[in-house]
DNA sequence: GTAAAACCTCAAGTAAACTTGAGGTCAAGC
DNA sequence: GCTTGACCTCAAGTTTACTTGAGGTTTTAC
């Protein structure tokens, strides 16, 4: 009886290797995601994990976020703003895609103005640590500890 | 000017100290750098560290190399394309930076176009994995492993 | 009823980009 | 001529986002 691995209209429990092959993600990414309270689930009688369905959307949620650049933590938190009983509307998802979009056109903001004085500051010398734009993160984008941040 | 040692000015040796100090970067960080092919110079008899002042600007393009999310080591491979001996030039510096300025480019459209799909998939729910364009990197951007990269 | 697949936990490994610490050397000022 | 600060090396630690492995349990398939 092939009924487990596709057996899909059945009421929303799914295995953590369900959700790892629909949402594309390995199966210790969704541990991972869970212990760092990213999505959330409970347990069957033999203690594997069962999921909603509704955690299918958070995973793609974080996967986006990620490609946007933005950390764990910061996903972690915006997540943690959603509903965590009620299920979550689109006017929910539509709340946080409006900060990210703010986060986002910034950045963007900020890359195409470094790429426009580049050619210019690095071509002409004037990198100086106090002088140059390029060089001085005063801007209202706070640059973060180590390691890169975008995309 | 040219009155001493190996085409630089006795004046123009700089300690790792100063290098740190004027470029605005920790000690060891110099010290990775310079272990990372990053930078190079030479020892003193006492075996410390001396840089030519040139050493200044690389660590300043590497600082900005970083702020728009390049990688280390596609810094250094950059910077390992530059005259080792020679002085580099301007126009040396201007080919990198335009080098830059294409990736950059294209990254800037890339999250443009992220931006503005988001609200709209994240809000229907078209998330899917085959079907969605936030959710597939086919793009011809790539990308990469562990780690945010952008910014 | 049993073998295989899927699952469990916990610890350790990976990569990038550094930092911190221990233990020792060099150089400058008084 | 000695103290102090800057410097040296090498090893190990830090953070983020996971992956890999060992050793053991549960579920499913036949």
């Amino acid at each position: 009886m092939a009924r487990t691995t596709t057996g899909s209209t059945r009421e929303a429990a799914l295995s953590v290797g369900e959700v790892a092959a629909r949402s594309g993600v390995a199966v210790s990414t969704i541990h991972f995601y869970e212990q760092q309270g990213l999505i959330h689930g409970w347990r069957n009688s033999g203690n594997q994990r069962r999921f909603h369905r509704d955690v299918l959307r958070r995973v793609a949620v974080i996967k986006v976020a990620q490609r946007l650049g933005l950390p764990l933590a910061m996903i972690a938190d915006a997540l943690a703003a959603l509903p965590t009983e009620r299920t979550v509307t689109a006017a929910d998802w539509r709340q946080l895609s409006a900060a990210w979009h703010g986060e986002l056109t910034e950045r963007i903001a900020l890359l195409s103005q470094l790429r426009d004085q580049l050619g210019e500051c690095i071509g002409c010398g004037c990198l100086s640590l106090e002088a140059c734009q390029l060089r001085n993160p005063d801007d209202h984008l706070a640059g973060q500890g180590p390691g890169a941040h975008m995309l």
